[in-house]
DNA sequence: ACAGGCTGTTACCGTGAGGTAACCCGTATG
DNA sequence: CATACGGGTTACCTCACGGTAACAGCCTGT
C-alpha cells in the first residue's frame, strides 16, 4: 500500500497531507495518526521529518503566512494609485483564499487563538496587512494607533467576507465580490473622520 | 476554604468562573479540573450541575451570543435613520466588548470554528447581525447573496478591529473607534457598485 | 435527638494522544 | 555475496483529561 520515498519527497507529500488534514479537523481534533494514516505511513515515521506536533503546525502556519503575504505585497507593488492597490490587494487576497483553501482554513481555523506561538504567526501576517491598508488611510488628524485599529478592521472585513463565502459555499463570482469588498473599504476609509 | 453554597448560586459561580477560564485558556486548554479548582471546589460538584464538558461550554456559548445580540437589536430599535442605525449598532457593539471582555473572548476564541455545534452558535449570532447590515444595504441590483456576504464582512470588520483593539490594548476610545468604524462602514455601504 | 437529603470530597477508571525504542527489509555497493 | 544504510513498522510508555462510584459531614424537619 505505502510506496517507499525519499525522504524529500516524503516530507513534502507530509506536508500536503497534514495541511489537509489540519484544515479539515483542526489543530486539536487532528492526531498524528490521523495524519500519517493518510499519508499511507505509520507515525514514526512523521516523527522523522518533524521533531513535534507543534513544529509541523508551525511550519505549515508559517508558509501560509509567508505565501500570503507576498502575494498581496506582489499585487500591491503593481498599482499606480492608492485606489488600485486597494483593488488589486483584495483581488489578490480572494484569489489567494479561492485557490487555496485548506491554507485559508489553517490560517482562520482558530485553535492559535489563543496560543501565542501560533497566534504570534498569525497576528504577524495581519498586522504587517493592515499596515499596508493604514498606510492608505488619507484623513488627517488621526493617531497611528487609530489607522492601526482602522486597518485590522480592514483585513476582518475581508476574512469576515471569505469565511462566510466559503461556508455557503456561495456560487458568487470571487473577483466580483473582491472588487465590491475594494469598493466598500475604499469609500469606507475616506468616509473616517476624526 | 470552600464556603458551602445552595444549588442556585454554586450554579451560578460556576458559570462565571468557567467564563473567565474558558476565555483565558480556549475550550481545550481548559480542563475540568481547571475550571473546579478556579471556583475554589473539586470536580465532581461540577458535574453536578453540568453534564459534560460540551454542555458547559454551549451554556456558555450560548447564552454569550444572545446578549450580544440582544444589545446590538435593542440599540438598533431606538434608531429613526438607517444611518443611525449603524452608529448606534456599533457603540453597542463595541460597548458590549468593552465591558464584557471575557464573554468576547469565548465568542471569539476559536476553538470552536472546526466544531460543528459550537460553530452553528456563533454563526447564528454572526448572520443575524449580518443580515440587519444586508438590510440597510441600499444599492439596487445586488442579490441576496451578494448582500449577505458584504454583511458578513462588515461584521468582520468589527470584529478584527475589536480583536486587535483587546490584544494592543490600546487606549484609544471605544467609542470614538466606534463612531469611526460606523462611519467606514456607512459610507462604504454607499459606495458598493454591482 | 435523629433521619434524610444536600453539598462536598477522595480515589479511581478508561481512553486516546504525543512520543519513542527496537526491530525489519529492500537495495545499492564493495 | 556480504554488508551497511535508509525508509518503515510493531509495540510500547506516559500522562492528562473526561467522567464516575462511593463515601462523608452539615443542616433541617419532625
Amino acid at each position: 500500500m505505502s510506496t517507499r520515498l525519499p525522504a524529500a519527497r516524503r516530507r513534502r507529500q507530509l506536508l500536503d497531507v497534514a495541511l489537509r488534514v489540519f484544515a479539515e479537523r483542526g489543530f486539536h481534533d487532528a492526531s498524528m495518526n490521523d495524519i500519517a494514516i493518510a499519508a499511507g505511513v505509520t507515525k514514526p515515521v512523521l516523527y522523522q521529518h518533524f521533531t513535534s506536533k507543534r513544529e509541523l503546525f508551525a511550519e505549515l502556519l508559517t508558509d501560509v503566512g509567508r505565501d500570503l503575504q507576498e502575494a498581496i505585497t506582489k499585487a500591491v507593488t503593481a498599482a499606480t494609485t492608492p485606489r488600485e492597490m486597494v483593488e488589486l490587494g483584495f483581488t489578490a487576497y480572494f484569489s489567494y483564499v479561492d485557490q487555496h483553501r485548506d491554507a485559508f482554513q489553517l490560517f482562520y481555523g482558530g485553535s492559535m487563538a489563543r496560543d501565542e506561538e501560533f497566534a504570534e504567526v498569525v497576528n504577524q501576517t495581519e498586522t504587517a496587512v493592515a499596515g499596508l491598508v493604514a498606510g492608505l488611510i488619507e484623513i488627517e488628524g488621526l493617531s497611528p494607533g487609530q489607522r492601526q485599529v482602522l486597518g485590522h478592521g480592514v483585513v476582518g472585513l475581508i476574512e469576515g467576507a471569505s469565511i462566510h463565502w466559503l461556508r455557503s459555499n456561495s456560487d458568487a463570482d470571487p473577483t466580483t465580490l473582491a472588487r465590491q469588498l475594494a469598493d466598500l473599504a475604499w469609500r469606507g476609509l475616506r468616509g473616517v473622520h476624526p
